[in-house]
DNA sequence: CACTGGCCCGTACGCCCTACGGAACCAGCA
DNA sequence: TGCTGGTTCCGTAGGGCGTACGGGCCAGTG
């Protein structure tokens, strides 16, 4: 019913954008009126309110009362600017709170970054996620830090916070494709499974696939209850935690940093 | 440099395609020529080979050497499209062998659901990834009974396949990614950073991220060293079926399996 | 005052998806 | 044999999109 792609920008563009933009941005002559930020707010705002596909440079200039091309003043292109948004929304994370324990640190990281991906749902369909701007060394930073001084090697570190920020990104994307299948069909979940549970049923032998099929009952009536995705979210989560507590037992208990991960 | 959307067909309609598409196919009058196999086929070629950017209903009809319009004969449009490149793709995977412990079948079950995103890397970029067609509900039991008879609630057997793939899913998408920066920019992934440190070098200040610096440089030379995408994956991989291992061992000790997960 | 360089943007090109209506084709029947 | 009506195919056209290009505008400088 739409499109489907994303891609970047050019990778050195962006990175020299991301960081320029921290300078006062006062230019010389005439009265600049747009800026790199204001662009990156309108387009955020956009994105966030109908989603990465109505993300247009002619919706971004209109929402800036300002001629399509003049974007391209400030931004080499869209790639580009959505580098630029991604950094931007990465702003909003809280990177100075450090207190408590590593467990605590990392369940209230995932917390804070689900949220953010669920306020920002068009971050998910971005390829990049991994240009180094300002406010995602920021990121990397404060989650690290959470891990650090465990005893674990600096790899196992890193492969800690990926592990955690790929469960969260994982089931952030869940949540926002639900919704946006939901907006989209304006159905419910429920209301979705319970038109197509008897097609479904006519379709699908049963007996081929009774886990499936058991399984599949018990999800959604458990879905269809007062629990909410919330609840699923940190179950998953501890799960996650609890192997990352493996491992730093392990590391704790004797046996020093290996060579790699 | 490039869009950035996606989204997927009507969803009943593609369910209805999904599972239709099982029949013979064998219409009453005219040649048919052309068929929503043959269709499908083609479009997940071009995409393999080109990416989803590059997937255009044009391009489909030229590589069958068909008009543009033709297509609109046996698909609704290019979402409902993409919804059936999902589930054959999906038809790759390996849904028989039933053999070893659980933690050697989700091990398996991992590798095989990486192998298939690294072949087909456009299956990330698509939002849905959850219609139930023939070949995802098949994927869905398999992956299911690796973990049935363990003492597990329906529901925690659910949220475990979910953690696994979630994890395959967001490495999957991270080897990916970087697979295509290194082919947009012609760089490799290390000559990527070679360009890239020095300019960060001159724009962070590294005090300020003391850890992510560190952190940075080891995880950097790691990468450089033999060691592969391969070491990590199955590193990351350990520690999520080592959080499963926790629940298994607190299910099969004596604790009921709880109302809820 | 003339100039220059940054800002702004109208036009145009090439690509995309797809609604619509008509052409081509062929099985079966009269 | 000739017709007919459903099927398959596709040409045209309309509305988006990103962005290359070149020109107009104007503040401040020399």
């Amino acid at each position: 019913m739409a499109p489907q792609n994303r891609k970047s920008g050019d990778p050195a563009r962006s990175l020299a954008l991301l960081w320029r933009s921290q300078e006062p941005a006062s230019r010389r002559r005439g009265k600049p009126g747009l800026s790199v930020d204001r662009i990156v707010a309108a387009a955020t705002e956009l994105a966030d309110a109908e989603g990465l596909d109505a993300l247009s440079m002619r919706r971004v200039a209109e929402a800036l009362d300002v001629g399509t091309m003049s974007l391209y003043t400030y931004v080499p292109g869209k790639g580009e600017l959505i580098d630029l948004m991604v950094d931007s929304a990465y702003a909003d994370l809280d990177t100075s709170d450090r207190s408590g324990t590593w467990r605590e640190r990392l369940h209230r990281i995932a917390h804070a970054n689900r949220d953010l991906y669920i306020r920002h749902p068009w971050m998910l369909q971005t390829v990049t996620m991994r240009l180094l701007g300002p406010h995602l060394i920021a990121k990397y930073d404060h989650e690290l830090s959470a891990v650090d001084g465990l005893g674990l090697s600096e790899v196992e570190m890193d492969s800690t916070v990926s592990l955690v920020n790929g469960y969260v990104e994982s089931t952030a994307r869940q949540t926002v494709n639900s919704e946006g299948l939901a907006r989209d069909s304006g159905m419910d979940d429920q209301q979705w499974w319970k038109t197509a549970d008897p097609l479904l049923a006519r379709l699908i032998d049963d007996s081929r696939y009774p886990t499936a099929a058991r399984v599949g009952v018990a999800v959604g009536t458990a879905h269809q209850a007062v629990y909410e995705a919330d609840h699923e979210f940190t179950f998953g989560l501890e799960r996650v935690l609890d192997g990352v507590q493996v491992l730093v037992d392990a590391r704790s208990s004797g046996v020093g940093a290996p060579g790699h991960a």
